[in-house]
DNA sequence: ACGGATAGACAACCTCATTGACCATATAGA
DNA sequence: TCTATATGGTCAATGAGGTTGTCTATCCGT
């Protein structure tokens, strides 16, 4: 039993979206650094859900929880920035396959690298025994696929 | 030391994510369930930025992280939905103090309450020992205000 | 070969934010 | 006291990003 009293319950969700906020806040300024400073938040988890073989509009719409539309929207905007390229698909004509361009790879190249460098760092801070055993924790409270994409429309006003 | 090896970097940013949408669904599902089902996650965050005591579309505005003018009509939306209220100041007629209803109040209540809850379940899956262990190491590694009301739109696309 | 399902593009619209302009009021200083 | 400046609120125009609806082209099972 603790003696100190229980924190009140809304600390721990607004601590778990700071620390969220604080991890990315980090890598895009490092990222930013490294030559891709008009990098969002969003885009990460645009990529991640592009993956290395590529992807179509309305597969990323069904994994971002957005319409096709705004999939595809999305796909132009980061095609502008030079991130994804669009390529015709020989074996079923109508799917036009997105792909990571170089740029894109690098940039998921050095997120990853980044996140463990940051990781390291808070191990550092916390000791690798204890930051597992948070880890260990958030996968047993809130467990299945962390890759939730439609997080921004979720969070917004009606 | 441990034998097995770390978890990519990626990993714990997710799952910080994935957990306080976990948590704020959850809140979302029970009140509504209690009288307020037209809220949304924002709402909470707005809320507590109004206060007891009530505050100014300006003031209210800078908490936020946004414009004057886009808090004014989250304002108006609220004030629509019975959870707000706007009145004079007598001290300053330019001002129009926003504040809470029974109706907000009730909402805030029932929210402290349910978090508290959710914190109580959480607190029975892992032991109270390590619930506590994860806020401690989250108030380390994210120390300061854990208040940043600008999530919406921090987070989006450019 | 045909009919339903699927991929993509185009258009209209909605919501929510932005900036700029404007008016009313408060406040500090000559 | 009078005036200049800062502040609070509102209105208008704009833009980003999402939605639905509709259309065409293509695939695939019967």
């Amino acid at each position: 039993m603790s003696s100190e009293p229980a924190p009140p319950g809304f600390e721990l969700p607004l601590r778990l979206l700071l620390a969220f906020r604080t991890i990315i806040d980090e890598l895009h300024e490092r990222i930013a650094r490294e030559g891709h400073p008009d990098l969002r938040p969003m885009h990460g988890f645009v990529f991640q859900a592009i993956g290395p073989h590529g992807t179509t509009a309305v597969e990323l719409g069904r994994r971002l929880g957005v319409s096709k539309q705004a999939a595809g929207k999305t796909v132009e905007n980061l095609e502008q920035l030079g991130y994804v390229e669009r390529g015709s698909d020989p074996a079923d004509a109508r799917r036009k396959v997105v792909r990571l361009t170089a740029r894109g790879v690098d940039c998921l190249v050095r997120s990853a690298r980044i996140f463990d460098e940051l990781r390291a760092e808070w191990s550092a801070t916390l000791g690798e025994e204890r930051l597992r055993e948070v880890e260990t924790a958030l996968r047993l409270l809130a467990p299945g696929d962390p890759f939730r994409l439609d997080t921004p429309r979720w969070f917004g006003s009606p």
